[in-house]
DNA sequence: TCAAACCTTGACATCGGTGTGAAGGTCAAC
DNA sequence: GTTGACCTTCACACCGATGTCAAGGTTTGA
């Protein structure tokens, strides 16, 4: 599929796929004329870009991880250095903060809203 | 006390608490000299607002969810209005969304580093 | 009295994610 | 052939969060 087909399923400015490419965290096949050909499985891959760039991690960081989350269940012997590693312990309770944190005040507006909707 | 303690008890830049107050975040007392006075209760606010602009939300909608979550448990009618109502319902489901997908990354890698402690 | 450590406001810069548009190539339909 | 819809790269702009610095006032202590 072509850029605007990714664009339009994704609901993703073109202008952003071509960021998270230049970022690398994507990579596109080119036709013959140099247009980006994508596989489908770039639909779900950039939904999970958009969410975790939504949650608060950044391009850099969505990076390094991104392989891991792909395929869990083979070790990436290329990435699994000692400081990537700590890398990404350290996100994994970045992110387990996040969870805290947004849950915490997610239910206090629930909450709030469950009172008031009695009232 | 005022904004070095709070900076340093928060450790949050001076800068930003200011910035934090302009955008209508916090609010100080001010001294005779005009120093910012805060009260002990801002070291935990201040936490909780760096805890949510981590999660990825804005300045914006921190201040129009914040005091519902600081005190829940009361109605506050100035801003029960239907927009606000629809402001926090919007975002307590996008808060929702966002820990789903924390939490399904988040276990991802942990189970990739498992994987990987155990190799 | 002077220095150091605070504080104030204000301006300007940086950085990442994003918007927008120019200038031009490709392709399908008419 | 021409038109319109797609694609390319590149550049500049914007915005929110943050860094940094200047110029100056206040307080405390040598
Ligand atoms: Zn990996
Ligand atoms: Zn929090
Ligand atoms: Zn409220
Ligand atoms: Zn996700």
């Amino acid at each position: 599929m072509r850029i605007g087909e990714l664009s339009e399923r994704t609901g993703t400015p073109r202008r952003l796929l071509r960021y998270y490419e230049e970022q690398g965290l994507i990579k596109a096949d080119r036709l013959a004329n140099g247009y980006r050909d994508y596989d489908e499985a770039y639909v779900d891959r950039v939904l999970q870009i958009r969410g975790l760039l939504d949650t608060g991690l950044s391009t850099r960081i969505i990076k390094q991880i991104l392989p891991c989350l792909n395929k869990p269940r083979e070790i990436h012997f290329d990435e699994a250095t000692p400081e990537t590693l700590a890398l990404l312990a350290s996100e994994r309770d970045r992110m387990t903060a996040r969870i805290r944190c947004l849950t915490r005040n997610r239910d206090a507006i629930a909450e709030y809203l469950e009172m008031v909707s009695r009232a």
